[in-house]
DNA sequence: CAGTGGTCTAGACCACCGC
DNA sequence: CGGTGGTCTAGACCACTGA
């Protein structure tokens, strides 16, 4: 039994998968240990050249792929320190599509939601024109409540494009929350995330408990599955609780 | 005079500056004329093999280049049509280090700025204690309102590191408003953006022309050479009228 | 010193898609 | 169809930096 003094034992690389180019295969098969922890921060990677045999690819190839992770905060590269994964690896960025739950969770709160609210409307509804849907027939309107330890951390105003993902029609979100049942089932390639900050009134500020004008983090998300709206997303946060934060290096120009 | 029928004369395609790898001496010498405007979106730019001649390259080195370009969302690429300038190339990324002057002038708006405050103060005292600069000997605090068309968009609470800038300590910003001029000649490898809600009050109010308790956004950004804290800001804007944007799209993983 | 990544090349084949 | 980018290779030299 030879002590692991170093390095703890690591899974060996994963298989590719075999869909598409073979940098972004290898770009996967390295980023999945990292992303579910099996690779912790700090664990080192196998060497370019290593890698090389292992998949059958070139070095440029193997270098596009680690390359990309870096670039994303995966892994840090240094000259004869090697690959090794980044200890912010499991963070997520701020512009991403990010998961309340999974945010409390990580936090090691117990996680609750709510449904207040789920019905049926069309886009032409005040909602839905305010939220740029009324060119949709159908839109199912959701308000979920996210709670941290039973305390309220996220309201959620949710719509959703019923020709665009049918099967939510169906789903009641019993077990599983709405942002995770989406992104689970809805394939998109575009989203935008705005910003901004607004006074809770009203129903807001009673669910969010909060006294009426207190100021909140609001995130106003749209996702489009090529020109096809998919869903938009209001996320009430209590104003400094919620803090959403990015790190970055300065641009290369 | 031949009609520019689909594409505007551009000018040529940049010499590189000589620093640095290749490949991103392309990606600034193309990046440049993007950012500054006189290569407008829709622009087209040189196909690969045209770089390749222009700049004395092997097509994987300018290849490298463009995809960087693209990935960052400066350029589109796709096959056969070739890349053009990004509708939104000229947008800040919400987690850049951006500036509200060029921000202000870009919609075509005057930009002016007032610098209320001004004095150097130890890192022990209240300021350099929240802002974390607490073993910092000399900081440079200043207090600086931003206006666009003499409405005020903008507060900002800064504190510079003058161990870090002892250039800071003389200059008195009066042509140049001090994030441009930290941009200008300091250099850092790091920086860190925290976004949350916050009610203006007392001060904070009357400047930004506010009722007291209104919602503002605020952006905190510290940054860091190496090791060594450089800046501070805290950010403040009016509720709704600043928003931050950012466009993505799935990760690879 | 030597292992590792950083970069670069010259050439190749292919997929896409506007003309 | 043919121009363009997308990808991949095999090899090369170099720069950094930890052992």
């Amino acid at each position: 039994m030879a002590a692991n003094l170093v390095q703890p034992a690591l899974q060996p690389p994963p298989a590719l998968d075999g869909e598409g180019p073979l940098w972004l295969q290898i770009r996967r098969a390295l980023a999945g240990p990292i992303l579910d922890g099996s690779w912790p921060s700090g664990a080192k990677i196998p060497a370019e050249t290593e890698l090389t045999l292992r998949y059958g690819a070139s070095r440029m190839t193997v270098n596009k792929a680690l390359h990309s992770l870096a670039h994303d905060g995966l892994v840090e590269r240094r000259r004869k320190r090697g690959t090794v994964v980044a200890e912010r690896a499991q963070e997520h960025p701020v512009f991403e599509i990010w998961d309340v739950a999974a945010e409390v969770r990580r936090t090691r709160a117990t996680y609750r939601y709510s449904i207040h609210e789920r019905e049926v409307i069309g886009g032409d509804s005040e909602r839905g024109r305010l939220a740029g849907l009324e060119a949709q027939p159908r839109l199912l309107w959701l308000l979920v409540e996210h709670f941290s330890n039973d305390h309220p951390v996220q309201l959620e105003e949710r719509l959703i494009n019923l020709n665009a993902a049918p099967k939510a029609s169906k789903e009641l979100f019993g077990k599983t929350p709405p942002s995770e049942w989406l992104l689970k089932h809805l394939p998109w390639t575009e989203a935008e995330h705005v910003i901004l900050a607004r006074e809770a009134r009203g129903r807001t500020a009673k669910l969010l408990q909060l006294r009426p004008g207190s100021a909140c983090l609001v995130v106003e998300r749209h996702t489009w599955d090529g020109e096809v709206p998919v869903t938009f997303a209001r996320l009430w946060h209590p104003g400094e609780q919620h803090r959403l934060v990015g790190r970055f290096e300065p641009r290369k120009y």
